[in-house]
DNA sequence: CAAATTGATGATAATCATTTTCAGATAATA
DNA sequence: TATTATCTGAAAATGATTATCATCAATTTG
């Protein structure tokens, strides 16, 4: 944890930004919500507690900042939000999203997984990949489960 | 043209929906400017050539049928807006997106290109996949050869 | 046909996430 | 220390989207 606030330190001092309180205080909340993904709003009441002085704007610009440096990924799951969400250290890109159209639930996967299909982007496409945002909408494997229960006992019913 | 309108029509009369004059003007719009990505309010200054009368709320409220129909996709690139991307017919699948980082250019591309990651996810996730979202951000070969071009003009001067 | 019901529309107001403004703090620099 | 640039919180502004509501047109009913 803390080695990762000095990493993020380091990332800021390296473009001449500080690590404010307000900012070490935000990034807190991140680390400590990393499997979540939360919206401005959510950051700004978790960030509160510990720092009830906080502004909503100080929020929403360290959020920004952050996506400029790459340290969170800004993500838009269709509700009317932004969501963040911290990039594994090191991972080169962003990782994907299973997002259940039932239960809403997201789940993650970290593996790249389309490492074959930027190289037929590159070679057919002449389209240099420098990221990429993929999410799959469909069913997770409670829902999955559970329809299948529900079909089970209205045939016998 | 027509032919893909009656297609709609017959879409919407199936869930008991009608093709008012309104949403007849709005779907023109979008099957004329196919290849664009036009938000609700770049629809409505559209439509408003042809149906001068349609009021805003309308597009919206058309646009949104159209979504759940899934005659269009509702697509957000990062800027503040929503924008509506007609589904090419008969595709299962939303298509992919190449998204310039320098030019903002946004290049699509029909081929499927997930079939065996969406497999992996099946097989390994247990996910069940309905339909999915992939944009990759990059440079596009028009900005790579501007760039091979600056960089020549530079070492020469 | 006349009356009643329904669904759709346009104008307007309301909502809500995000950004901007600005005056005051804080930290870096000379 | 004086100067400067950066950062902050509160409040106002913005801008996209949604809700409200009176009206209209088509459809159904008697
Ligand atoms: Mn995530
Ligand atoms: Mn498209
Ligand atoms: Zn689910
Ligand atoms: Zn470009």
């Amino acid at each position: 944890m803390e080695h990762r606030i000095d990493r993020i330190k380091k990332q800021l001092h390296s473009q001449s930004y500080k690590l404010t309180p307000q900012r070490e205080a935000t990034v807190r909340v991140l680390l400590e919500n990393e499997t979540d993904h939360l919206s401005a709003e959510d950051v700004y009441l978790l960030v509160k507690e510990k720092a009830p002085e906080i502004g909503l704007a100080t929020v929403y610009r360290t959020l920004e900042l952050l996506s400029e440096l790459k340290v969170v990924d800004k993500i838009n799951f269709g509700d009317g939000v932004s969501r963040y969400d911290l990039r594994k250290e090191g991972a080169e890109h962003f990782h994907h999203h299973l997002v259940c159209i039932e239960c809403g639930s997201v789940e993650e996967i970290e593996e790249d997984l389309l490492g074959d299909v930027e190289k037929i982007v590159e070679g057919q496409w002449g389209f240099q990949v420098k990221d990429h945002r993929l999410t799959f909408h469909g069913v997770c494997r409670v829902c999955q489960t559970q329809a299948v229960a529900a079909s089970a006992n209205e045939s016998n019913s």
